[in-house]
DNA sequence: CGCTCGGCCTGTGCGC
DNA sequence: TGCGCACAGGCCGAGC
């Protein structure tokens, strides 16, 4: 579900909302979601704890606690967290629930049941695996074409594998990684290595283009993604080829093809993204 | 080591 | 209409 641009939105609403709160209870109605450490015990040391910062790595949302305690949430495919004040109506799906002293609560709900929570020390985040690899993030000082062409040139697999892979870049995900290769026109199935320094160029410049739009547009909800008060974010209007299967491509007409790259549903034009071998060709040819 | 793929879950939508 | 299957925004770990 949330990619960074949706994972910032709830991060930049919550901050504004739950900074300064305490929790005086928390319910855990589905506790295999808790990965570290055992829920009774997460239970024991989260209450009577003060939330002091909301912050975002990656997708992950961390949140700050007094005593140098950090809450870390990830919400794989379809988690949400939500704001209530006393009294809000619980959905079905509403796993965990962390009550505040002033009467509101910060709700975790989740359909697919994916996400995952820890609690951890600030000093111990490091036995997070996925959190402690996470690779530069678009739009960061990190991110430069010079980083991006350095893990491109050494990587044999396809560019959206790449491009999906959270150690090499943190938080892309499948819907802005095939908006970024298709405002490149880059097909998704090319090698790594075979990138042209034009369409690593271009795809520097696109990646950081639909992550900035999608924050900019408060999000893409295609079903469950909704920020902290409920509402659906807008980009899903501003999308040029995902969801967009046999509708003719903005910039040339042809339809949009989808297929399966990289163990994704995969969205992309035939035409602007030329695929591999033609690519390449024209790579050597230019050389 | 580098990369791919199945599994984890539940719900929805499509084709037959 | 009903049913079964494929697929869904992510990540981890097994396996090649």
């Amino acid at each position: 579900m949330p990619e960074m641009p949706e994972v910032e939105i709830i991060r930049q609403a919550l901050a504004g909302q739950v900074v300064g709160n305490t929790i005086q209870s928390m319910e855990v109605r589905l506790p295999r979601l808790i990965k570290w450490p055992l829920p009774e015990t997460f239970q024991q040391m989260v209450t009577g704890r003060t939330i002091t910062a909301v912050e975002r790595r990656g997708k992950y949302l961390l949140f700050r606690l007094n005593e140098d305690l950090v809450l870390v949430v990830h919400l794989r495919m379809t988690g949400r967290l939500i704001y209530a004040s006393s009294g809000m109506k619980h959905d079905k799906y509403t796993r965990i629930i962390f009550n505040f002293t002033d009467n509101t609560a910060l709700l975790y709900a989740d359909t697919r049941t994916l996400g995952t929570l820890y609690l951890l020390k600030a000093d111990e985040l490091w036995r997070l695996g996925g959190l402690a690899t996470l690779g530069p993030e678009p739009l960061s000082a990190e991110f430069t074409p010079e980083y991006l062409r350095s893990i491109l040139t050494k990587y044999r697999g396809t560019v959206k594998g790449l491009l999906l892979n959270q150690k090499l870049i943190g938080g892309l995900g499948n819907i802005y990684v095939d908006e970024s290769l298709h405002l490149a026109r880059i097909h998704p199935s090319r090698s790594g290595n075979t990138l042209s320094d034009a369409e690593i160029e271009r795809l520097y410049v696109q990646i950081n283009h639909v992550i900035f739009e999608g924050i900019q547009h408060g999000g893409t909800t295609v079903r469950d993604y909704r920020n902290s008060n409920g509402q659906s974010g807008s980009h899903q209007h501003h999308l040029h080829v995902y969801g967009r299967k046999n509708q003719p491509c903005f910039r040339c007409g042809c339809f949009i093809a989808k297929t399966e790259v990289a163990g994704r549903g995969t969205h992309y034009c035939p035409t602007c993204q030329p695929p591999p071998y033609e690519a390449e060709n024209d790579n050597k040819g230019r050389r």
